[in-house]
RNA sequence: GCCUCUGUAGCUCAGUCGGUAGAGCAGGGGACUGAAAAUCCCCGUGUCGUUGGUUCGAUUCCGACCGGAGGCA
């Protein structure tokens, strides 16, 4: 068994300082499990920790992709663990750091996702049938070979109704039954979580305010004015440079713009917490009752690492 | 000082010909297996400014008071 630490929250709570002081005390090096910070050219927006706040702490998984990169979890997962059994061979502690809820959860669970490419030409096809037939009769004939997933899905949620077809049409079985084998293998890790938060949710909402006015002042207009006329897939969902581009564009003010970003990152945080609030596994710390969180976090870590 | 308008959910406002009220936004809760910072679902009790009066019953009508806006002196 491989001892790893994860440190989860939701954005702007302070998981990026908490991972270096304890990747500096336990000789450790962080792997990124966040969607956004793995992408090159969004430094800013996505709040990837720069060479200063690294402080000399190894990082993987940061800013190497391009913006117009094909990724999912299932690449995600593969390279983290690749990542993770090669720093525990080197003797350094793997601390997996991000608020991707899907990420973390995916390393935790152990799910093992099927060699499976993308088929955009498939995908296409199914959108054009969704709009000609209609959700309902999409359900109808889900139901026909995934009876599970066809009572499960809202019809509004049209993504995950394709993503349905897709996994039947492509592997043979349905995604209920894909899901099932997926949660076969016991996981090769032994994981610590800790969570970090703000029992004050006013609080963590400050520091997102707060955080957003900073990176206006470290440059997202600009940063966001590069992306604009290229920006394809991946990254293009970021919150934090969509929010921008009608300022950009003229057709509204920096300050609107501002304000709906911050609001775009709070609903997201709160996503986050929704995500992480049903999993038992993780230790959370509170920041604003808790002055010597960073010292206990690492009184639980060495704990944990004590376990044979 | 006088006159007019106004005070209803965190905000902007509807509304009740008298039977204790509802939209948008904000906010809250939830789901989540290949786009996940994505995608999707659910949620509106609030001293109807305060206080008297009329009434079986007032947030609704009347008076006074307090706050806000405008007008006249």
């Amino acid at each position: 068994m491989i001892k790893a630490l994860f440190i989860v929250g939701p954005t702007a709570s302070g998981k990026t300082d908490l991972s270096i002081f304890l990747a500096k005390a336990l000789n450790g090096e962080i792997i990124c499990a966040d969607s956004m910070q793995i992408y090159k050219g969004i430094h800013v927006a996505s709040a990837a920790p720069s060479e200063l706040e690294k402080d000399g702490v190894p990082h993987h998984l940061f800013e190497f992709l391009e913006l117009d990169d094909e990724y999912s979890v299932a690449d995600y997962v593969k390279a983290a663990r690749t990542t993770i059994k090669e720093v525990a061979k080197k003797g350094k502690l793997p601390i997996i750091v991000g608020g991707t809820g899907l990420y973390v959860s995916s390393l935790l669970d152990n799910i093992e996702y099927i060699e499976q490419d993308a088929d955009p030409v498939l995908r296409e096809k199914l959108e054009k049938k969704f709009n000609e037939i209609g959700a309902e009769a999409m359900l109808l004939e889900l139901s026909e070979f995934d009876p599970e997933s066809a009572a499960r899905l809202h019809p509004n949620n049209r993504r995950r109704i394709i993503r349905a077809f897709e996994v039947y049409l492509q592997t043979g079985k349905s995604i209920t039954e894909q899901n099932a084998l997926s949660r076969q293998n016991e996981s090769e890790i032994d994981p610590l979580v800790i969570g970090i938060t703000y029992k004050d949710r006013e609080l963590l909402y400050n520091r997102i305010n707060k955080r957003v006015d900073i990176m206006l002042l470290n440059g997202l207009l600009n940063e966001a004015g590069q992306t604009i006329s290229n920006n394809k897939k991946g990254a293009f969902q970021a919150i934090g440079h969509k929010e921008l581009y009608p300022a950009i564009l003229g057709e509204d003010t920096v300050e609107n713009c501002a304000e709906k970003l911050k609001q775009q990152t709070r609903r997201y945080a709160k996503r986050q917490l929704t995500w992480f609030n049903r999993d038992e596994r993780i230790n959370w710390f509170y920041p604003d009752e808790d002055n010597n969180y960073l010292t206990n976090a690492l009184n639980l870590t060495k704990e944990f690492l004590k376990e044979v």
